[in-house]
DNA sequence: GGCATCTGTTAACGCTCATTAACCGAGCGC
DNA sequence: GCGCTCGGTTAATGAGCGTTAACAGATGCC
């Protein structure tokens, strides 16, 4: 079974291929229970089919959740990365290029709450080079990030603009842990609060403690 | 430091117990490779028994995570509501409460990266009596955070609030997925790192955005 | 009309793995 | 010395689950 059409042109049609059914309803699973507590026919059931009929469309199970995790850092580089060369080509000033990043992640982090969980739960499941390649594609996505926080702090060692973003992707990631929906604000001000409280985070880079007593 | 003298029949000696060693090693694998990732033969094996002899100690796996995020989120708890007590006994303004949990959370976060990593990762492996009981805990923590903020940002919608300081655990909680030691600031650095960037964060709650462009 | 391909189905296989059974030496109270 | 509990051991059990086999109904090409 080769990959029949594993490029889908850029169509732009809604029509819903059975594939990507599929890896929506085992992103919701896997988010839920976790990669092992969810069975082949959970999945299948999900998307009325039942069983061993996935494995017309993948390889196997592990092969869902390496597409999903290759998946969600190749779009959060590629769009981290996009974000940044549009910024600079219009000659925006660092602090806007870090709105930029923000904006974008935080919209990843509010739409496909399933798949940031993912993204930091599962990569151990995978297989060592499809690890290896998420690793690279999260190591790049966060040196977009240093680049940038560099710039507006240059007096910080890299060590610890290194380790402000981690923490800045860890605040913005947040969102799963809150409880069912309800609980939080609408997602435009969970947005807009989100943006505030990580750019409070980065602001406090800068200066030098000032330690209260 | 604190003293893990934690109320067990007949123990009360300094030395680590069996059942000691296991939980730590548990946790570490727990955290490193999943819950259902680690075989209970490797458990013992990291203790010098093998498989079964666990059973000595242990109802099963089950039981061994169930008490490792007991414990943990109960002693996140307890700590969290001496360190209000003793501030407010001591007539601190909220800023310095605000302090004193934050560096509570820090020393957890940096000292226990293995059991920070397991508690909101393999929550939902946990029966659902122990379940509800560790949910309950972290609520009850939660909880004294959000007076907390609440007294400094009497403005803030609560559930703005609420959300803030998950986002800031969020932050907190981000030492575990640094890369090996090395690539992080030494244990101090990392703490005064981590106290600036919560400040930060929580200090932008208050002020209305003032929205850039 | 025939046949190949695509997408399902159900049944069977085989492996992993938590748990239990059965057994055993070492202390130790008496 | 006797017997009881503690803390181990190895072998067996049994369930769950991913995967594969074998088969079948459309659909469409020639």
């Amino acid at each position: 079974m080769k990959d029949a059409a594993a490029a889908r042109p850029s169509a732009g049609l809604p029509a819903p291929t059975r594939r990507e059914q599929i890896l929506r309803e085992a992103a919701r699973l896997f988010a839920e229970r976790g990669f092992h507590g969810v069975g082949v026919d959970e999945i299948g059931a999900a998307v009325g089919i039942s069983g061993p009929g996935l494995y017309r469309h993948f390889a196997g199970k592990d092969a869902m959740l390496a597409e999903l995790l290759v998946g969600i850092s190749g779009r959060l580089f590629t769009g981290g990365r996009r974000r940044v060369a549009e910024a600079a080509e219009a000659g925006a000033p660092p602090r806007e290029v870090l709105y930029a990043l923000i904006d974008g992640h935080i919209d990843f982090a509010l739409d496909d709450r399933a798949l940031i969980t993912l993204h930091d739960r599962e990569l151990g499941q995978l297989r060592d080079s499809d690890r290896k390649l998420v690793r690279s594609l999260q190591r790049q996505y966060v040196e977009l990030w240093v680049e940038v926080v560099r710039e507006l702090h240059p007096r910080a060692l890299e060590v610890e603009a290194r380790a402000a973003v981690h923490a800045v992707f860890g605040l913005l990631n947040s969102t799963p842990h809150l409880g069912r929906p309800g609980a939080l604000p609408g997602r435009e001000a969970m947005a807009a609060l989100l943006r505030r409280l990580a750019l409070g985070a980065l602001d406090a880079l800068g200066p030098s403690p000032l330690l209260e007593d």
